[in-house]
RNA sequence: AGGCACGUAGCUCAGUGGUAGAGCACCGCUCUGACACGGCGGGGGUCGCCGGUUCAAGCCCGGCCGUGCCUACCA
């Protein structure tokens, strides 16, 4: 049998050559595709489609999208069916304000199947510079399972969903009072909104007894809505209001009547314990109009002006309207006092304005009704970390509102319906049909069944950008049954959900309901919860922040391309994987370069392997465990030990604990120990037999590999890069990334006492090196042990071990004599003899 | 206001009952035949504070303080 010629690895590491190759190979293997008849169990990842529109990519982006796919690298080399694709979200308020800007058109003059065109265009390019970043960053994504929420196939499956919950009574169409974004001019839901502390002005009005003239005084932060007054409300076991039951009131400036009421919610201590309801203040006001059928007096426009019954206040914006009535109230003498609160205001999340209540026809997805299904779902999940469950369940806990998915903008996904002009009756599309837009196609029938009518409107309406994205899970699974597409319903639920902490309650939430409400089913089996990468002083990575700290080279701090460019794809990874599932991590540039210096050091420990093992030939007959040397064995062993812990670490998501494992084996037991040792039994020939250097060779090609597998995950190109130019030619595989992760072998458990001697010794060595300044190689004449305290079977270890011994010193001999120096084994002391400086520079 | 997470060496963070850890930074020594993007050694912490449980607590329990996030109708 030849000996295998071993290839020589470039000195230098240079990463850019080290991507660009792995990158081609993994291009043209096809190694990340999902093929459906290839046997095992399926792995499938339902990972967020970034809105591309936004493109302001920074490292926390790739260090979520790296912590996910780490595991996704694992779970392919445990032979699973890996089915990893990748979306993009181009619905939604950011990209129609994106293309309106971009193109500067007026939306008045183009129809909505030309803006999506332009939308499409966008979108191309944005995820152009994704899907760049993305294989950049080595994700393992299988492109030809790409989506987009703008396509016809996920339009198709978002107007299949609207049909499907339509039927089954779900989705219903109401007048009713909803959050609006006055900014924008459009209904939201209850996740769109934020919250903002301010302060405010609590202001003392009063009212007018219409009894008795006598003055009721409420407090209130908004008094610009008096003239949308309809009712005041006090507790009804407060004694101070009793009589007023069953009276009105007179409200000041405006001079309507309204009723006095009382409810267990308003608290007595709260101002002058008597408050005002309008049309609508808060949800509260909503609640009670709704309870007692309050009159309605709408004083704020959709634009956010006052309407006419604001009187001469009418056309002012709410904030002038609102020191305007002040000052006309304490004009007439019903300001009593005004004093300043801190107050949290809802605001639209897109936006950030303060929102408003306003009355128009939505549609909405009852969800209200299914809450304690909803918690059920969230205890059915494994959670991963598990303490994040509790942020759904809080959310789920604390909804008041159905989940209205009527948009008033111009893009979207259009609603697959139309309303009779006669009855107003809603028709919708034919199932067959979609994708369709109601306001470019006709309606399907062509008279109404209700009442004949041939006159029909197309909603112009868009679904809420959830409506869609929510659908991941099934857009996979091609649940729309689009044709060409890939995937099927054997895909569903899907493995796990992957994702950042500040979505749960609109990304995960959504998608919960929709599984449940189509399928009846969990829409994935684990969800795992990233954190954010963060700046270096611990708050969210701004734009400025993206515009700010550039080098002289072009590249900002937090710039991923920039990063890689400076340290590499895999040093970049290599910090994503440095924090714990959930948690934020700041970045820091000095963090990747942890990772420059583990890929650099991998390269050269692979050189160093490959200058000793000369002459080995990887398909000869190899020494058995038992026939290695004790230095052999002990690494073998100390290997085997953690793969099972590294291996648990990516079962349950804990890829740092993985991390953690293998760079402590890695560093400490493999180079600077076991390296150091082995060296020895190359350069001094004479001291071993060939037998030991057979034992050696076959321990490093053996254990090279064997930390090559379990550092794929975090370091995919480094590892690749050395796998091709070492193992493929001998294992054949086509990349590392498809061959089997390292299993833990039993066989390979036997302890090594005698190393532990052996250790204690180098160790103290080093020491007395230090402290006798010596250079840590440099030759010494001896190394002194004392036995005169050591036990028989110590005795023993020491003889047996001589030569080890004297390679872990770097001395010319070992001696038996008394030294002083303890080591860390009981009963035994060491010491070293200097010698003579060897010459270093030729003598005259 | 409630919930969750966090508070450990100058910095970033590990450490889920048994004598305080890593990397970076710092101070020495070392350019030795894988690697100076390296190696060896060292200094540095009353583990936020106060109680409690235990033979034993950074770790468990209670309370407080601080930070971040999530939730919340105090009009």
């Amino acid at each position: 049998m030849a000996t295998l010629i071993l290839p020589e690895i470039p000195k230098d590491y240079d990463a850019p050559s080290i991507e660009a190759r792995c990158r081609a190979l993994w291009e043209e293997s096809g190694i990340h595709r999902y093929d459906p008849d290839a046997p095992g169990e399926v792995f499938s990842v339902d990972t967020p489609p970034p809105y591309v529109s936004a493109a302001h990519l920074h490292v926390g982006h790739a260090m979520s999208y790296t912590q996910a796919e780490i595991i996704i690298r694992y779970q392919r080399m445990k032979g699973r069916k890996v089915f990893y694709p990748m979306g993009f979200d181009d619905n939604g308020l950011p990209t129609e304000r994106y293309v309106e800007k971009t193109y500067n058109i007026n939306k008045r003059l183009t129809t909505r199947a030309a803006f999506r065109a332009l939308c499409l265009e966008e979108t191309r390019k944005g995820a152009a510079q994704y899907e760049e970043l993305w294989r950049g960053l080595g994700l393992s994504v299988d492109w030809t399972l790409r989506y987009s929420t703008i396509d016809d196939h996920c339009r198709r499956t978002a107007q299949k969903s609207f049909l499907d919950l339509f039927g089954k009574g779900r989705v219903y169409r109401s007048n009713e009072p909803v959050l609006w974004d006055v900014h924008y001019e459009t209904a939201l839901a209850q996740a769109d909104l934020d919250s903002m502390a301010r302060k405010g002005k609590l202001h003392d009005i009063a009212f007018t007894a219409q009894a008795d003239g006598s003055p009721l005084v409420i407090s209130t932060t908004r008094p610009e809505l008096i003239p949308a007054c309809v009712a005041l409300y006090h507790h009804p076991e407060d004694e101070r209001y009793a009589h007023l039951k069953g009276t009105s009131a007179i409200v000041p400036l405006f001079g309507h009547e309204v009723p006095i009421l009382t409810d267990e919610t308003v608290d007595p201590a709260f101002g002058t314990g008597l408050m005002m309801v309008c049309t609508f203040g808060d949800g509260e006001d909503v609640r009670k109009w709704k309870r007692d059928k309050l009159a309605t007096r709408l004083v704020i426009g959709p634009d956010g002006k006052m309407l006419p019954l604001a009187g001469q206040f009418a056309g002012m914006t709410a904030e002038l309207a609102r020191n305007a009535i002040v000052s006309a109230l304490a004009e007439a003498g019903f300001h009593r006092k005004s004093i300043t609160v801190e107050q949290n205001v809802s605001i639209a999340e897109r936006s950030g304005v303060p929102v408003e209540f306003n009355m128009a026809p939505q549609w909405f997805i009852r969800v209200l009704d299914i809450k304690p299904q909803m918690l059920a779902r969230s205890a059915e999940l494994n959670w991963n970390p598990a303490w994040m469950k509790v942020r759904l369940d809080h959310w789920i806990e604390g909804l008041k509102y159905d989940w209205n998915i009527s948009r008033q903008r111009f893009y979207g996904v259009p609603f697959p319906v139309w309303y009779c002009q006669g009855c107003n009756e809603p028709v919708l599309a034919d199932a067959a049909s979609l994708p369709v837009d109601p306001v470019e196609d006709p309606c399907p029938v062509s008279a109404c069944p209700h009442c004949g009518s041939a006159e029909f409107r197309g909603e112009s309406d868009v679904m809420d950008t959830w409506m869609t994205s929510s659908l991941s899970p099934l857009i996979n699974a091609n649940w729309a049954e689009t044709p060409g597409r890939k995937g099927d319903m054997s895909l569903h639920p899907m493995t796990v959900r992957v994702q950042a902490f500040e979505i749960i309650r609109t990304w995960l939430f959504y998608t919960l309901i929709k599984s449940d409400a189509h399928l009846g089913t969990l829409p994935w089996k684990d969800v795992m919860i990233s954190g954010w990468g963060l700046n270096e002083n611990g708050k969210k990575i701004s734009k400025s922040d993206l515009e700010k700290y550039t080098d002289k080279d072009g590249y900002n701090r937090y710039e991923p391309f920039g990063v890689i460019h400076k340290f590499g794809a895999d040093a970049l990874r290599y910090w994503a994987a440095g924090s714990h599932l959930g948690h934020d991590m700041r970045f820091n540039e000095k963090d990747v370069k942890d990772g420059r210096k583990l890929a650099v050091k991998l390269w050269n420990a692979a050189r160093f392997v490959l200058m000793q093992i000369e002459g080995f030939d990887p398909e000869a007959p190899r020494p058995t465990f038992a026939e290695r040397q004790p230095e052999d064995r002990w690494l073998l062993t100390e290997l085997n030990k953690i793969v099972p812990v590294v291996s648990e670490g990516f079962e349950s998501y804990n890829y740092a604990v993985s991390r953690e494992s293998v760079d402590r084996f890695f560093w400490a037991t493999f180079c600077d120990d076991y390296l150091e040792m082995v060296k020895h039994r190359f350069w001094k020939p004479e001291l071993y037999t060939e037998e030991a250097r057979v034992s050696a060779r076959a321990t490093l090609w053996e254990s090279l590999r064997v930390i090559l597998g379990l550092y794929a995950p975090f370091v995919p190109f480094t590892t690749e890069d050395l796998y091709q130019a070492i193992y493929r030619p001998v294992e054949g595989t086509v990349s590392l990334h498809v061959t089997r992760f390292p299993e833990f072998d039993a066989e390979r458990t036997a302890e090594v006492p005698e190393m532990l001697v052996v250790g204690g010794i180098l160790r103290a060595v080093r020491q007395l090196r230090t402290e006798a300044r010596l250079s840590q190689t440099r030759a010494l004449e001896a190394v002194v042990v004392d036995l005169s305290a050591a036990s028989p079977e110590l005795t023993e270890v020491v003889q047996a071990m001589k030569a080890s011994i004297q390679a872990v010193s770097r001395a010319a001999e070992v001696r038996f004599d008394t030294a002083a120096y303890a080591t860390d084994v009981a009963g035994l002391t060491v010491g070293i003899v200097a010698g003579e400086l060897p010459e270093k520079t030729p003598t005259a």
